[in-house]
DNA sequence: TTTAAAACTTGATATAGATCAAGTAATCGC
DNA sequence: GCGATTACTTGATCTATATCAAGTTTTAAA
């Protein structure tokens, strides 16, 4: 068993118990990687060949549309990272993957892990588990988008993740909620939380 | 094996091959169910018990926000339907899902459903490849609401599902898309393809 | 450290789409 | 089939947020 992959295996544990030998076999697979800031972890029009954890760092996921940068998402320590969609359809994906800051992250071959839902059964049972997390988060976000103003998404950021103002650059927090860096400011003018 | 559940039964080999015993296993947990126009299958604050598959019919996914119907989605024939949130969190779900005509499911209960999952690799395959597909079609829709104008938004349905405004009334049509129906009218008389 | 570039702020103006209002057409219950 | 309810259309405004423009502050490179 690596050491260095404790937290991955917290991370995973949560859902789902692998057996010693189960855990053995699929830690192994796993190289570490480091992105320094403003690295790409991948491209528009490339084809994802990793899925990512993220023992320490942030990264930020773009798409573009009319020459305008669209943030669709963030990855902070302990989040799993990638072009998921990519990986799953293994056709190329439409977004950009860029390190905000040095960034440390553990990655497994799409075949590698193809491979272990093949062997283990816990192994498929935490990728259902896992894409189950990720689907109710994406229904959480269509809902706020959806009905939410400028201001209200605004105010459920700062509520809900107070720090990420510490740590990400305004313009991109703003394309995340769907407006202007100037309405982004705006409101932080006029909403004392 | 019921041959009624043969729609099901493709749909789901399209992802994974069940063998015979599984399949009859599998199958016999599900129980038909009749939903007829206007009726609902769920609504806000109960907490699903089922999953459905529609052999059938249509269904509108909503939730409300101060008063205002929002349209989160629709189910044909053919699709999985519920409020899968609930479903898989065990806590209430936020939405609505009414019929828009009558319509004819098949559903199966959570608990046996988890069951299936536990007992047999080949359902927790086709689980993790249902989520997959579910996420890849939020991908879509999320990037859809945020980088497209109303009436790209407008265009784009009209030309990935031109037949739905024969199903579906208007005004659904318009929430889901994120925009009133009056300039969903508009743009219907402005936008010819 | 200096300076150039990038990020953020602030004000003035523009606009996509909402809201309000009133009419017409479709649908539904009896 | 007929009146009533509901859906849709169309026009006149209104408004939240975008856009444009000109600062100021922060960051980073040399």
């Amino acid at each position: 068993m690596i050491k260095e992959l404790e937290n991955l295996r917290k991370k995973i544990f949560a859902k789902v118990s692998f057996s010693d030998k189960e855990w053995e076999d699929f830690s192994s697979k796993w190289r570490p990687k480091i992105f320094h800031k403003n690295d790409f972890m991948i491209k528009a029009g490339e084809i994802e060949k990793y899925f990512y954890y993220v023992e320490k760092g942030v990264l930020r996921a773009y798409h573009i549309k009319d020459g305008e940068e669209i943030c669709v998402g963030f990855t902070y320590d302990g989040d799993f990272s990638g072009a998921y969609d990519s990986l799953l359809t293994k056709k190329p994906t439409q977004f950009y993957i860029q390190a905000i800051v040095d960034s440390s992250l553990y990655a497994i071959h799409r075949d590698e892990l193809n491979a272990m839902y093949d062997q283990y059964k816990s192994v498929e049972r935490w990728g259902r588990l896992f894409n189950e997390e990720l689907l109710l988060g994406k229904g959480l976000r269509e809902v706020a988008i959806l009905s939410f103003s400028a201001e209200e998404r605004y105010r459920r950021l700062m509520t809900q993740s107070p720090h990420c103002l510490q740590i990400i650059p305004q313009k991109y927090l703003a394309s995340y909620l769907a407006m202007t860096p100037e309405t982004f400011s705006r409101l932080r003018k006029k909403v004392k939380l």
